[in-house]
RNA sequence: UGGUCUAUGGUGUAACUGGCAACACGUCUGGUUUUGGUCCAGAAGAGUCUAGGUUCGAGCCCUAGUAGACCAACCA
C-alpha cells in the first residue's frame, strides 16, 4: 500500500521547509498566548487547534502563556477559566507561562536598549504622540524628547519604575523611524505607567510593557520556534522582528511569527466586547448560555471536545477571510453523537392518543439503546392505552408523501405495535384533543410473529402518559437572523438579534431518564440530540437541545414544487481516468534538465516507444514520468517532441493559425502519441 | 491619497518545482432501515476576480487593473 500523502497547510509547509533547512525537530516549540481578559470562544479554538495540533503532529511541546501585561483588564478568574476550557478540549500544555514572569528581564533589556540609543523616555501626552504619529498616508514627526541624553533617559526610566510619576506622565518608546510606512514602526511605545494591582505581580511594578515589546521577547525566552497568530497581527511582524534583533544572540532559536485567517462562523459573533454586551443587556443568560459561542456554552449545550476538534481540523488553515457555515459545526457534533448517544423517546409537543382496543395491563417493552452500538444493549419502556405522540405526527388526512398517522391508515409505534387511526375528539375551537386508534395485538416489535415484521410506511415515537416524566426542554435557534451580524457598516449587530432564539417547552420523557445525570447526552428519537442541563434536578429535569437530526422532510414541506435548474449542456469528459497514481515525485522537470540529460531522456523515450520500458526512467527523471491508470505518461515539453520530429514550434503554429492555438496543441498531442504507448501531455 | 495581505463550485480547504481542478460540508437521486436519522450507491455544481503577457501547456510565473481585509489604543 502506498502511503497517502496528506496535503499540508501553509504553516506546515513552512515548518517542513525549516526542518529541511537544518532546524532540528526537537527545536520545534509552539505556544498559545491568550490574554486573561475574558472567556474563550469557538474562534479561539482555531488558534488552539493549530498550535496544539502542530505540537501533536511534530511531537513538540506547546506552552500555554498568559499575555498578562495589562492589569487593568485581566483577572485570575479568566486564567482559571481558560485553563479549564483548554483541558476540556483535550489538549495538554507543556509549560504554563506568564508574560509577567518576564517583567524583570524586559526591564533589563530596556535599559540595554536605552544605553544603545535605541529607546527613549517621552514626556508628551498620548494626544500629542498620536498627532505626531502622522497617518497611514502621511509620515510622522519626531518627538522633541527623542534625542534626550542616555543618562537622562536612564534616570527617568528608573524613576518611572520607582513610582515617582503619575500615570501618563512618561512613556518609553523605541527609537525607530517616524516615517516608516508601517505605523507600528513609528517609535512604538514600550512601557507605560499603570498604578494598578496585577493579579500575579501585585504591586511590584507600576510600569508595564506593551504587547509588541513583550510578545516576541517572551517567545524568544521560551524558545518558541513558530509563533502563530491571526492575520490582524501581520503588520506587527516587522516590529516583532525589530525588537527581536535588539536582544537576539547567535545560536539561539529565533522565533518566527506567521499569521493565519481567524475563524468566522455564520450567524454568530466572536468579538469579546460584543459578546459582553449580549450578557450585560440580558440577551443571553451569562457567558455559558447555550446560545453563546463560548467554549463553556458549547460544553453546556452538549458539544463534545472531539466534535470541536474535528470541526477545527475540517475548516483548515489559510490566509483568506472566511465565514464558515454553522452547518459544518452541526455536522461534526451529529457525527460524534450518532455513535455515542443513547436513543430514548420524548414527546415535546404532545397530543393524546387513546388505543381503544388495548384492554390488557400495561406492558414493558424492549427498546434498543443504540442501533449504532449493539453492545449498549436494551432497556424497557412502559406501554399503555394512553400515550402522547407529537402533534405534528397526526393529520386527519394527508397526501401520499405524509408517512405519519392519519385516519384509516396504519403506522408503527416505535418498539411497540402497529396502530390505525380511527377518530378524533376536538374542542370548541376545533383543535384536536384526542386521537383514537386501534392496534394490532400480534404486531408487537420483536415478538417474532409475521405481523411484528410487517412494514408500514411510518414509525412514530411516543411515551405512555401514565409513566412519562414531565421535563423542561430548552430549544435553541441561532442567536442572530443575519449570516454576518457584525459585518454591516451601517447597522449594529444588535439589530439582528433573533427574538426567538430560545423556546422553553414542557416535554414528556420516558421514565428511564429519571436516572440521567448532568451533561448526559441522548438522542430523542426523530427529534435530535439533547443533553441534561446544569440546572437539572432529580425532581425537575431540564434538557437542552444540542442539535436537531438532519431532516429532509422538514425541507420539502414548505416548498411543494422545486424548480429544477436549467441544465447547461456539459462537456462530457468521458475519459474514464480514475486518478493519477504517481510513482515518484520530487524529480526534475524535463524542461529543467540540463541539455545533456535531455538528450539522454529524448533518446530513451524514442527507444521506449518500441520497448515500452519506461519504469527505468522513473528513478532518473521523477516527475517527468507518471503512471496514469495502466498507461505510462511522460511529462515532456511538446517543443521537445517537435524537435524530435524535426519541426519548429513556429512552423507548426503557422500551420494551425486558423484553428487557434488549442487545436494546434491538440494536434501536437496526437502527433506525439504516435510515438507508441508513450502518451505525451 | 500610503503600506501590507488576500482572491479556486453555495461554504471551507487542496492541487507539491507550470502538466487531467480534488476533498469535506451543503444540495439532489436511488437503495437499506421499526428514527423522513445512520449506512450504502450515485448525481449536479467551479474552468480558478478581470484584461493582457510568457509558454507546446498557466489556478500556479510576469504586467496592469478590480474587489475585500488589516494598519494611526499609554489594548492584546
Amino acid at each position: 500500500m502506498t502511503e497517502e500523502k496528506k496535503s499540508l497547510n501553509f504553516i506546515e509547509n513552512i515548518i517542513e521547509e525549516d526542518l529541511e533547512n537544518g532546524m532540528k525537530s526537537n527545536e520545534l516549540r509552539f505556544r498559545f498566548p491568550p490574554e486573561p481578559n475574558g472567556y474563550l470562544h469557538i474562534g479561539h479554538t482555531k488558534a488552539i487547534g493549530i498550535s496544539f495540533g502542530l505540537g501533536l503532529r511534530y511531537n513538540a511541546p506547546v506552552n500555554l502563556r498568559f499575555d498578562d501585561t495589562n492589569p487593568a483588564k485581566e483577572e485570575q478568574e479568566y486564567v482559571d477559566a481558560i485553563k479549564k476550557d483548554i483541558s476540556w478540549l483535550g489538549y495538554q500544555w507543556d509549560k504554563e507561562c506568564y508574560s509577567s514572569d518576564y517583567f524583570r528581564q524586559l526591564y533589563d533589556w530596556t535599559i540595554a536598549l536605552i544605553k544603545k540609543g535605541k529607546a527613549y523616555v517621552d514626556a508628551q501626552s498620548s494626544e500629542q504622540i498620536a498627532e505626531q504619529k502622522g497617518t497611514t498616508t502621511l509620515p510622522g514627526t519626531n518627538s522633541p524628547y527623542r534625542d534626550r541624553s542616555i543618562e537622562e533617559n536612564l534616570d527617568l526610566f528608573r524613576r518611572m519604575k520607582e513610582g515617582e510619576f503619575d500615570e501618563g506622565a512618561y512613556v518609553v518608546r523605541a527609537k525607530i523611524d517616524m516615517e516608516d510606512p508601517n505605523m507600528l514602526m513609528r517609535d512604538p511605545l514600550m512601557y507605560r505607567i499603570l498604578k494598578k494591582e496585577h493579579h500575579r505581580t501585585g504591586n511590584d511594578w507600576c510600569i508595564y510593557p506593551m504587547y509588541d515589546w513583550t510578545h516576541g521577547e517572551s517567545d524568544y525566552i521560551e524558545r518558541i520556534s513558530h509563533s502563530l497568530c491571526s492575520l490582524e497581527f501581520k503588520p506587527h511582524r516587522k516590529l516583532y522582528d525589530w525588537f527581536l534583533d535588539q536582544v537576539y544572540s547567535e545560536n539561539n532559536i529565533r522565533p518566527k511569527q506567521r499569521e493565519f485567517a481567524r475563524l468566522n462562523l455564520s450567524y454568530t459573533i466572536m468579538s469579546k466586547r460584543k459578546l459582553l454586551r449580549l450578557v450585560n443587556d440580558g440577551i443571553v443568560n451569562g457567558w455559558d448560555d447555550p446560545r453563546m459561542p463560548t467554549i463553556s456554552a458549547l460544553k453546556r449545550r452538549g458539544y463534545t471536545p472531539a466534535s470541536i476538534r474535528k470541526f477545527i481540523e475540517t475548516v483548515g488553515v489559510a490566509k483568506r477571510e472566511n465565514v464558515i457555515d454553522v452547518s459544518l459545526l452541526e455536522f461534526c457534533i451529529r457525527e460524534d453523537l450518532n455513535k455515542t448517544a443513547s436513543r430514548v423517546m420524548a414527546v415535546l409537543d404532545p397530543v393524546k392518543l387513546v388505543i381503544s382496543n388495548y384492554t390488557v395491563d400495561d406492558e414493558w417493552l424492549e427498546a434498543e439503546n443504540n442501533p449504532e452500538d449493539l453492545t449498549t444493549g436494551c432497556r424497557k419502556v412502559p406501554f399503555s392505552n394512553e400515550l402522547y405522540i407529537e402533534r405534528e405526527d397526526f393529520k386527519e388526512e394527508a397526501g401520499r408523501k405524509y408517512f405519519r398517522l392519519t385516519l384509516g391508515k396504519e403506522v408503527r409505534l416505535k418498539n411497540a405495535y402497529i396502530i390505525k387511526g380511527e377518530s378524533v375528539v376536538k374542542d370548541v375551537n376545533g383543535d384536536i384533543t384526542e386521537i383514537h386508534c386501534t392496534y394490532d395485538p400480534k404486531s408487537r416489535s420483536g415478538s417474532g410473529t409475521e405481523e411484528s415484521k410487517r412494514n408500514v410506511k411510518g414509525t412514530l415515537h411516543w411515551v405512555s402518559i401514565k409513566h412519562a416524566i414531565p421535563a423542561e426542554v430548552r430549544i435553541y435557534d441561532r442567536l442572530f437572523n443575519d449570516e454576518a451580524p457584525d459585518g454591516h457598516k451601517d447597522k449594529d449587530f444588535m439589530d439582528f438579534v433573533n427574538p426567538d432564539s430560545l423556546k422553553v417547552v414542557t416535554g414528556y420523557v420516558e421514565p428511564s431518564l429519571q436516572s440521567s445525570k448532568i451533561l448526559d447526552q441522548f438522542q430523542f428519537q426523530r427529534l435530535g440530540y439533547f443533553n441534561v442541563d446544569l440546572d437539572s434536578k432529580k425532581e425537575a429535569l431540564v434538557f437542552n437541545k444540542t442539535v436537531g437530526l438532519r431532516d429532509t422532510w422538514a425541507k420539502v414541506k414548505p416548498v411543494e414544487n422545486k424548480q429544477s435548474h436549467s441544465n447547461k449542456p456539459q462537456a462530457n469528459t468521458s475519459a474514464n481516468i480514475s486518478g493519477i497514481d504517481v510513482i515518484k515525485r520530487g524529480g526534475k522537470k524535463y524542461t529543467n534538465l540540463p541539455e545533456d540529460k535531455r538528450e539522454i531522456l529524448r533518446a530513451k523515450i524514442i527507444e521506449a516507444a518500441k520497448t515500452v520500458n519506461i519504469e527505468e526512467l522513473i528513478p532518473l527523471y521523477g516527475t517527468a514520468v507518471k503512471k496514469v491508470g495502466t498507461r505510462i505518461v511522460v511529462t515532456i515539453a511538446l517543443g521537445e517532441i517537435l524537435r524530435i520530429k524535426g519541426l519548429q514550434p513556429d512552423q507548426l503554429a503557422m500551420d494551425f493559425i486558423t484553428k487557434g492555438k488549442e487545436d494546434a496543441n491538440e494536434l501536437l498531442r496526437m502527433e506525439a502519441s504516435k510515438l507508441a504507448d508513450i502518451y505525451i501531455i
